[in-house]
DNA sequence: GTACACTATATGCCATGGCAACTAACTTGA
DNA sequence: TCAAGTTAGTTGCCATGGCATATAGTGTAC
């Protein structure tokens, strides 16, 4: 059932499956682990770690890093504000946008769900990502594409 | 913006989040072209490709092959069907359910798309997933990765 | 300084997915 | 054969994201 000579061989399309497959049950699976734990799901716990390592960005940082919606990373943040993770703060220097920082609890929940995140990876994909050359490769691969689509904008929504 | 060095050398973490930022773009630039020639967006386009590979798949097999909820499985077959690209069958073994394939039209649609769909993968990594060992390794750690997941049905949501 | 264009965000409407009933049909065991 | 348990699918409710619009603030040309 899983996989077939013709998909094997499928090239960029197989690959490109191959892909989203893994990331459909990876993001799945880590949903589950972070909502049991710490009461939120992957894409808050991004959001959360990104503000941790930037703080001060502001809506648009946040929209252009994950590549969704202004809208919908408005939207995000005031959930995240509303369950007292997340300030939005004045920008001094332009009263349109405001700049977006981690509460003390915050701060506090993406430590406690790092260390789930991390060991929940480690189990999903520790022994196929291994020291082996080819997952090396693997991870230069993906890092290199991912730094491609972001310099030319590749796949950002409209609004 | 794009990256910096404690990204990079993230582990697995890192590796995931470049992982989620490549399919997040590639899945929309794909929607993108989709939607514009075809009126379709990629998570049709997989299941209509799906079905001319397996016709007389039942729900339940399409929700397996992408890890989402049935229920979810069931409102797609249905959009599909309201377009006419798409018939249920009545399955001679099984009441409860039904077989699921393709119109000629449906037919027309894949070929059509399928086309368009290659192009553009081809554009947007042609030249990062090329003929090198490094892609090459890539793409067998990424079919290992996904079958392994399958084997273990991870991430498959509830319903 | 003021009109005009532009930018950042917020909000509303719609489409889609998860999950939880619910229904119908199948299977099993006595 | 029929009751109890299981399975397949549909549907409703809710959460989230895209896109269009609205609002407010900024910069610029004159």
């Amino acid at each position: 059932m899983a996989t077939n000579l013709s998909d094997e061989t499928a090239g960029l399309p197989g690959f490109f499956a191959d892909l989203v497959r893994c990331e459909t049950r990876l993001y799945n699976a880590l949903n589950d682990r972070l909502r049991e734990r710490h009461g939120i799901v992957t894409s808050q716990f991004e959001f959360l770690c990104y503000l941790r390592d930037h703080p001060g960005s502001r809506v648009a940082d946040l929209a252009a890093e994950f590549a969704v919606g202004v809208g919908a990373t408005s939207k995000g943040a005031d959930r995240l504000e509303r369950r007292g993770w997340v300030v939005r703060q004045p920008n001094p220097s332009d009263r349109r946008s405001s700049l977006l920082a981690l509460t003390h609890d915050g701060s506090e929940l993406v430590d406690a769900a790092k260390k789930t995140f991390a060991s929940a990876l480690a189990e999903l994909l520790g022994d196929t990502l291994d020291g082996s050359s080819d997952s090396a490769a693997a991870v230069r691969v993906i890092s290199k594409l991912r730094s491609k689509l972001e310099r030319n904008q590749v796949g950002m929504p409209t609004g």
